[in-house]
DNA sequence: GCCAACGTTGGC
DNA sequence: GCCAACGTTGGC
């Protein structure tokens, strides 16, 4: 952290630039699941749908590539299923102005876009699933985003902290 | 299926 | 700008 009122340093600012973020991703996995994304080619896809302005704001302009992602699926066993990385940065969401697709926007159009998605590419399934509820467990995660009541937020920061005892969790450690 | 906690909409 | 009504999310 940089004192406030300091000026930061051509060093400083380039590690910020380089240093990785970390995220949550959801998913109900009857819309898509982990699954459809190791079928998708290249194991990428296209983060589209998302009608939230705090959603929207963090993959416009949040979220960097080589970013790193909990997949998680929402909805029954809901859990830390894998890990993905951003690999294209916030880009218009086509499918607002596609009448026919899932979640339809005709005050979005492709000369004044609303809504915006990443591109994420599979990283790792794992083996088992974290479930949520062995997540409000784990000493460290008090504080992650997830677990907090009432955050609806289906993209969401998470700490270095938050992401590295959750790896640790997914080795089985 | 229930419902709490949000977010959005629209009248005023 | 306020706020009631409504819609959605998502765990349980």
């Amino acid at each position: 952290m940089v004192a406030a009122g300091k000026t930061l340093g051509l060093t400083e600012v380039k590690l910020m630039v380089k240093s990785k973020k970390y995220w949550l991703m959801k998913s109900e996995p009857g819309a898509f699941s982990i699954d459809d994304l190791i079928k998708s080619p290249g194991g990428i896809t296209c983060w589209d749908g998302v009608r939230n302005y705090q959603a929207r704001n963090i993959m416009r302009d949040e979220m960097k590539k080589g970013d790193r992602v909990l997949f998680y699926h929402s909805g029954k066993n809901p859990s830390v299923v894998g890990l993905a990385e951003v690999v294209r940065e916030g880009y218009p969401d086509h499918t607002a102005w596609d009448e026919n697709s899932v979640h339809p926007d005709p005050k979005s159009t492709p000369e004044k876009p609303i809504w915006y998605m990443v591109d994420i590419r599979l990283e790792t399934k794992f083996e088992k699933p974290i479930p949520l509820k062995e997540l409000r467990n784990v000493k460290g995660l008090e504080n992650m985003v997830l677990l907090k009541k009432g955050m609806r937020l289906s993209v969401q920061p998470v700490a270095k902290k938050e992401f590295d005892i959750v790896l640790s969790l997914a080795k089985g450690a």
